[in-house]
DNA sequence: ATTTGGGTAAGACGATGTATCGCAACAGTA
DNA sequence: TACTGTTGCGATACATCGTCTTACCCAAAT
């Protein structure tokens, strides 16, 4: 084998930068979920070494949060909305939409405080989209309290999903197909509540049931807001 | 060593079922979170081989699964509650509580469909206390509206407090100590009304704030249920 | 031209979840 | 009492993981 045959080495190994670590898996995550991330195959992405991660990220957990402040910049609202009420409402959305796409981010979603420069920023527009209704804790409770709703509302969503997907793509037959477990524990008679429900529940698409009890968390702030100190 | 110091071997292995497993991994994880708990080690506890396992639960996942319906045999009302209004919010702060007692339980919560016997009489419960207030569907939204608050404002309860504790036992000097971080972003001046927020702040006590957001879904909840169409 | 230093790759280490394999002790039968 | 079949357990093995340590290579500085 001649030197004409060898490829010259390439001068410099390809550039890296946070950007692109995280972008490898994200890339990852979305392919295979959270457990398909691993530093070797985020690192072998990107034609490098393990090791060489740990220049830009010191752990894996680090990796991950800089996972999340990514995603909350695709929830970060690209225009002001018309009122508060509105402000929240489409930040509920985008970030379940986003956790739709990304569904590792449900995962993550409320485990860690979430301090990067994109949850700040989207933390920051839900305050100031009500700032001066009503006085500070009042605000702060509102805030934590429709953040809670949506993450864990998001959680299930994403759990049951999951779950469906799990049992081979079946499409609404879930009680019957989840398993017959669940059918023979509410045979039982033990749950005779439940297991009217599970028998007679219309099973509202996941969209409405999300956006339901959103304005129903909505209702609750906006009374707080009309009075202040209450 | 002569053979009187030696015990004689154990005529039968220790017996195992999955009560004690359960028991087993929910001790590790007590005392050093979930990722404590490893089949080895929980195997280890009881004096047996990390294949013995298998016998009960055929993947660590399942293991998880059983630990998190022991937590909701916890949660688990013993009486009767007098209304509905009473019976979700004792639900609420019981789930709170137990969540407090099994820190790694937040890491659990949501995280998937919760189908065990003890979970599934939580459901029941909560259903129970709802029955016939409304139709169905206005039932289920509210026993999940209220469930996924609770789930969120768990989650964020205990991320903020680990986050608290990894930073040293830092009383409430949150700002300061949470890393010079958050206070080089606030002094950034992209976040003015975050900043402002978090130097005017009240820090209420975790418990009246979770209380607090409860009584506001609650409040919702009940505005509904009186008029069951809306 | 020589040295120095930063950053990278290679290898190693201990730990993990789980599959496979072989044995040892019991039950039942002759 | 001797033998055999079965069941369940332990030991071992394997691939993978996050991270540490070590040694090198290449580029800039002297």
């Amino acid at each position: 084998m001649t030197v004409w045959d060898r490829p010259e080495p390439p001068s410099r190994p390809a550039p890296l930068d946070r950007e692109r670590i995280v972008a490898a898996a994200i890339a990852l995550a979305d392919e295979g979920g959270l457990e398909a991330v691993s530093l070797r195959k985020v690192a072998a992405r990107l034609d490098a070494g393990p090791m060489r991660l740990y220049g830009y990220i010191s752990t894996k957990q680090e990796l991950f949060d800089l996972m999340v402040d990514e995603v909350h910049a695709e929830i970060l609202p690209e225009e002001a909305p018309r009122d508060w009420r509105e402000a929240l409402r489409s930040h509920a959305h985008r970030t379940r939409q986003a956790t739709l796409r990304h569904q590792w981010f449900a995962d993550l979603l409320g485990g860690r405080p979430a301090l990067g420069p994109n949850a700040l920023a989207v933390t920051e527009a839900t305050l100031a989209a009500l700032d001066g209704l009503a006085d500070l804790d009042t605000v702060m409770r509102a805030a934590e309290t429709v953040s809670a709703y949506v993450t864990g509302a998001i959680r299930r969503e994403i759990a049951d999903l999951r779950a469906e997907h799990a049992t081979g793509l079946s499409k609404r037959d879930w009680q019957r197909a989840y398993g017959p477990h669940v059918s023979r524990m509410l045979a039982t008679g033990r749950f005779p509540v439940l297991a009217k429900a599970v028998h007679d529940g219309t099973h509202a698409d996941a969209e409405t049931s999300f956006a339901t009890g959103l304005d129903w968390v909505l209702d609750a702030v906006a009374a707080k807001l009309s009075r202040p100190s209450a």
